[in-house]
DNA sequence: GTTTGTGAAACGATTCACAGCT
DNA sequence: AGCTGTGAATCGTTTCACAAAC
């Protein structure tokens, strides 16, 4: 398939999101330029992202809301669940174990690790830790879809091995260091304090 | 001063982890193609990030580690300290004050706020937990430079209204919702579900 | 010989603008 | 008349390639 840049992606599933607003809103159509106004773009941006999957619009009337809506969960594989799991079991791996909104959107948390042994036999959500020695086994037995890895730093790109080695074929990174996968797995990082930086810099500069 | 792209931001910030790292390892100078290995870019993309800012190498040698580190510390805002305030004590909310690499990095939380009365009055890593009603008045009192949002999504809008009247002037948003600042003030979101689901589109296009 | 600093070229993403459909 | 779909133009970022400095 065509090269889709990662900033098309994330608008798309923001315009999920209106999309669903409008929805219950009762709208049955609606114009790249009311999905502009409310997700802070413009209806150009908005019509060139989609027309990168097809026509969906009808010219004079706008977007059938419900069908774009299921086009876009298509599109963004949201038509399925996926099967996670988180290793690092820290505040921030066992608040994300928590948090709802990863579950209202298809994906479920399977297994959560730690190394702790502290940690391990704690349940977060009714969800117990276990030993990250038994991540091998786990894999076999749970064939997750994602990754999530919340250790730190120094041990992120063992666990990612590890995880890819066991066959999974997308990893999403908290620790604060480079990860390498192969070309066929997708990887996204999340860091924290990155964000708190560029905000630093903005502050600076001015 | 000329506009530097969020994406040159984010790698200096990642160039000062490194040059961090050089610095424990002794080395006194690195070249720009070392920076960029470590990195996972090209050292002309290393070389063009830091001539924005001025020419900070020496042909034939590369850079000087330690000046280097602090000439990017400068630049990046990061030779102060910040006082930050997180509205929300959720999961994410309250994993983020008990998250050592911020105050490791010169952020220092100094307040942290929520609505829910059995909330409002435990205490996490040290911090206890305000009611929101408060919030106007400890803006006044703590005087932050940041303020980092993790309430739900339909509250988010208020709450950073309520900051920025409160002098707050940069924000960065946990919350699954745009929100409308003032030129003036700095924005980051961070929002973890549009990351899996960027994975979730990565798999699927395959 | 090595490595920087930087214009120029290449690439990629966004915006423009309008023909074509409803 | 209203709004989409899309080539063309514009804008911004990354890569190339080389002269200049050490």
């Amino acid at each position: 398939m065509r090269k889709i840049a990662d900033s098309t992606v994330r608008r798309l599933s923001l315009y999920l999101r209106y999309l669903e607003e409008f929805e219950t809103e009762g709208q049955a159509t609606v114009s790249s330029e009311a999905l502009a106004t409310r997700g802070g773009t413009t209806s150009a941006q908005v019509r060139k992202d989609l027309s990168f999957f097809g026509s969906f619009g009808k010219r004079g009337l706008g977007y059938p809301v419900a069908e774009l809506s299921e086009r876009l969960r298509r599109i963004l594989g949201l038509d399925r669940r996926y099967r996670v799991v988180v290793v690092g079991a820290g505040k921030i791996g066992s608040a994300l174990v928590q948090y709802r909104g990863f579950r209202q959107r298809g994906f479920d948390i399977v297994a959560l690790f730690d190394s702790d042994p502290s940690k391990i036999g704690r349940a977060y959500d009714g969800l117990v830790v276990r030993d990250v020695a038994e991540l091998e086994q786990a894999l076999r037995s749970e064939t997750p879809d994602i990754g999530i890895i919340v250790v730190p730093g120094d041990q992120a790109q063992a666990v990612s091995e590890r995880l890819v080695q066991g066959g999974v074929k997308a990893v999403l990174n908290f620790a604060p260091a480079p990860l390498h996968v192969p070309e066929s797995v997708a990887l996204k990082n999340v860091n924290l304090a990155l964000e708190l930086e560029a905000l630093s810099f903005a502050l600076a500069s001015r």
